[in-house]
DNA sequence: TACTACATCTCGCAT
DNA sequence: ATGCGAGGTGTAGTA
């Protein structure tokens, strides 16, 4: 495809704010967060009608190169090929495609304002934990959303029979240092906050790594083996299906 | 166009090992590490060549779906619609597109094994603490040797005129209460290594967080603002010129 | 706006 | 394979 034709037509697809892709055989710049450069090679390039750019190398799943949303885009002739001028004042980012070729160039008017309905996350592994509180422990009892929310992110938080507080930290997968640190904050702010001795900790995941488990004993909080909620189960409970596999 | 149109060019090109790109009006059904569920409405889809599948939305910079590479691909008919069957065995991942309308459709095969050079991460800016120690203080020496152990990766290890082993963790962004207690983790790691009594802990970053700063103090370590390497520094050092902006 | 934490995170690196 | 942390992280929720 000629680059003239190219312009033409991307030119148009721009101003009638339609989403565009073409094949292309290119080089990248970026400077912004970082700098970055990618040398001559075919990509594919897509430019969305909020003015996201995206260039995707054609392996790998995330974009080799990107502009957010809102971005200004410029289409210049430098020299024999054409530069895709994209900057986004907001985060201080420059994108500067080199076009030296077209293999193909499509757009089209998208009309979707929908989002994805999901099920599984971590808040949805805490919301099962307040409906069913023995998989923590058979005396757990999570306190009041009023009275949880106060205390900022904390996944689970509830008192044992003994009337000790406890703070139950969820993740999804394996639990790592990381979830034990972040565990260990939020049990030091609670004592901080309500000037007692004694807090308990529990992490709740499928899996833990040995290190984490480690530090997690050596400062006296528990694991509890938690898997997040099964498919289809929230779903199911709302008397809803909405997959047929 | 005609959904059995579609249907050939789509299992020539997955045949040829070609990127294909369409917009389309689907419905998107995914069951894996979570559920989701995407009513109809238009999207672009894209299949590289390694079998990565992108569901876009027209707004947006992430794919609203997607299935990572080495996926199985299968196009089936249901009724008045054509399904794109995905499966990754690995990450027992299921992506089903119910694809009601096509509106556009293109292949190619792209050549492109180029890597993205990038400048500018959280590395670059260790690496320029080592070289320029007094960043952190007049007296702060690395150590040449690396510390990237099974529990962790200190960013800058070394010692002040004292002997005090410092620990240092750099943030290219805000430090934030994460930051800290990752900090801490190290700090606390060491210690009970070396069976020493006093090991500084520094974070450095151009910026810290309110909540960061406190806890930062209450343990007793340091910040020192560190602005990430300017722009170009490192091309310019190695006497290379990429960009002109 | 800034801060915080999740993510179908992805990715690289080291054990 | 698993563990760990960075990322041009992006994104949502909250104060």
């Amino acid at each position: 495809m000629e680059l003239i034709d190219f312009r033409v037509r991307f030119e148009e697809a721009l101003a009638r704010n339609e989403s565009i892709v073409f094949f292309c055989n290119c080089e990248v710049k970026y400077s912004g967060r970082a700098e970055a450069f990618l040398a001559r090679g075919d990509r594919v390039i897509i430019v969305k009608s909020d003015n996201t750019v995206l260039v995707h190398q054609p392996e790998g799943s995330n974009p080799v190169n990107y502009m957010k949303p809102n971005s200004r885009i410029e289409l210049e002739r430098v020299e024999n090929r054409l530069v895709l001028k994209t900057r986004n004042l907001e985060y201080k980012d420059y994108l500067d495609i080199d076009i030296f070729r077209v293999y193909n160039f499509m757009s089209h008017k998208l009309e979707d304002g929908l989002k994805l309905e999901i099920v599984g996350t971590e808040k949805d592994m805490s919301d099962m934990i307040k409906a069913k509180p023995e998989l923590i422990s058979p005396d757990f009892k999570p306190l009041s959303r009023e009275e949880h929310t106060k205390f900022g992110f904390i996944d689970v938080f509830g008192h044992d029979k003994k009337g000790n507080l406890v703070v139950v930290e969820c993740k999804r997968y394996t639990a790592s240092l990381q979830c034990v640190t972040q565990l260990r904050r939020y049990v030091e702010k609670i004592k901080e906050l309500k000037g007692i001795e004694h807090v308990k900790g529990v992490v709740a995941s499928p899996r833990i790594s040995p290190n984490a488990l480690d530090m997690l004993r050596k400062w006296g909080f528990e694991w509890k083996q938690v898997h997040p909620p099964k498919r289809l189960e929230k779903y199911n409970k709302d008397q809803r299906n909405l997959y047929e596999w």
